[in-house]
DNA sequence: AATGAATGAGTATTCATTCAT
DNA sequence: TATGAATGAATACTCATTCAT
């Protein structure tokens, strides 16, 4: 009697991100993932409990493994603008090389999918972020605005420029994410 | 005889809005928009051909209507960073007050709804903002980047900021609006 | 005020008869026909208070009709062979010219439609016919066989060499529409 | 594993054939079809595409059927007579005993649902007869007239006779079929 | 009488989920 | 575990019929 097999819950991750880059939540339907993994609709519900459970714990862990790639090379002792550098680079990395992931994420607020518990635990994947922003706050680097603001401007700009580049085609440049790092950088800084 | 009332596209628009706030794309109905347009299933047929036309129509509705406000008040000959703060204000203004028109436009994307014609459509847009960016630059007071980068750095800090307003349920006090603004304009001044 | 207008039941009748040809009686609806006869759906009900009755008087129409044009100039008093080969010509001429409603008298069997009036009110209609076949064995011309079954040789041997030439698109030439009375006659006789 | 269940579609097709007699083709709904076949409605889409598919199928195979019975038994080496006497008489029984299947195919032509294809295949299936037609007109038995006339001619006098013996609830007597191939033989025979 | 918008029950079809093998 | 056929509730859409004008 085999395990669970650990290949096929990524086969499903996988599968399940590509059709709903495809083709959108709305429109992916669980025997298609299944096809799309290479197994039977029935072995889907071995390794997930129903549609429900398969969104929600693929939203997590995308999440989490973009928290987790948020600090990687981080190092506290450094200075403040280099360390935030390499924070901001990290987000627009991630979110460029993972964008099927970024695509599920948003799909699924509004969704009738995600349900409090996930909504609950990925509400806190902000706080290292807010404490980066403090940092730079403290070390009176940053506007003296309120920490939430600062951080959301930041985000917000990596976002819109990543998901531009990807619907135009246009992969960015060194220089336009220089560009990009500046204008966040110039309009943080006091 | 009766006539096709126009307040019925109205109050279908409405429910189409409300509920795809509620449930995300995914999770709407057509007897249930119909419901609660306050209509029979089969009028909602009458009116819209079947649910791609009906959330296609409603998609380019919203995307003219953001367009529209965006340069309302917008007088070319006064000098250009207060016109640029109304341009800012105005694209602010709407998505606060339109949020589930915003909402609706980021869940057609990646869904299996929007045709080719309504995207290709909806393009252009950016020109006018394009042109504005452009402005800046030949009044040499934004920075020399890609007016494409500098359009969507303005752009993504605000879609954050209402967004994250939204979720955290705190209304943009003045103060943090004022914040946002000069962040942006640090952000892209030279 | 209008009275109802004969010209419009007219107009009704055909549109049904064009459409069932072109999609059989499972594929029309009202307001098709309502269109096809350049009406509104509505005044459709004005002349017929539902489908059922539409059908069923349109049938009965059609089979009256097909009755009545079978004894056109027939004289009892001319010998039998003349007075049979006029009413075998009747009836294969207008199954030629009424093709149409041919096939929506064969379509109504087994349909949901007709109703235990109407089958009763048309199955009549062979009584002529059956008198016109107890002359011919009087006469000592026919076989002495079931005359129900002379009847029925005859009438069938026109119905398909109609059906068939109207599908195969190849009209009855006078040699065939000969060789086919010829077939039928030494059937039939002694 | 379950496997697919040749028995289901023999379920189906039976279902089909029996409702489309009682109310014909306007009047049977997938449900009913499913409903009577004792599966649910789901299960009837595994084993056909759609309604469409189902009634192509059935269509296809109820003419191929009858076709293979036609030359049962037929020795082209005996005499002439006694073979067409052995295929006209299979042709009989063939639509007595499947007069569910005789009422689909007549109610399939000018129905929304035969496609081309399904047409196209089974127009071929006089061939043989068209042969068997011939081989009477070269031993100099049957009239000179057009080969498809006289064919016609034979197959017409049957169809209506069996047809009207169902509806006339008086099930053919030896005599009867005896009288109605005479009648058949001598008008096709010199 | 004429219109065509409005209705809602009904139909084909899909799809999350279960179950027998 | 793995399979994919089976299920039936749910969904998009249709259509006979009614109704306000």
């Amino acid at each position: 009697m085999k395990l669970k097999d650990d290949r096929k819950t990524e086969q499903i991750f996988e599968a399940t991100l590509s059709l709903v880059n495809e083709k959108g939540l709305a429109g992916v339907t669980m025997s298609e993932i299944a096809r799309t993994a290479g197994i039977a609709t029935g072995t889907l519900y071995i390794y997930f409990k129903n549609k429900d459970e398969l969104i929600n714990t693929l939203f997590a862990e995308c999440r989490k493994a973009s928290i987790d790639s948020y600090f990687k090379n981080y190092d506290a002792s450094k200075p403040f603008k280099s360390g935030f550098a390499i924070v901001w680079m990290n987000i627009l990395q991630y979110r460029i090389q993972n964008f099927e992931k970024v695509v599920l994420m948003d799909q699924c607020y509004h969704s009738p999918f995600l349900n409090e518990c996930t909504i609950k635990m990925t509400k806190q994947w902000k706080q290292p972020l807010f404490k980066l922003i403090e940092r730079g706050k403290d070390e009176n680097v940053f506007k003296e605005a309120d920490t939430f603001a600062l951080l959301i401007f930041m985000i917000g700009s990596i976002h819109e420029g990543v998901k531009n580049a990807h619907y135009s085609q246009k992969p960015l440049t060194k220089a336009t994410i220089d560009a990009m790092f500046n204008m966040c950088w110039d309009g943080m800084k006091k």
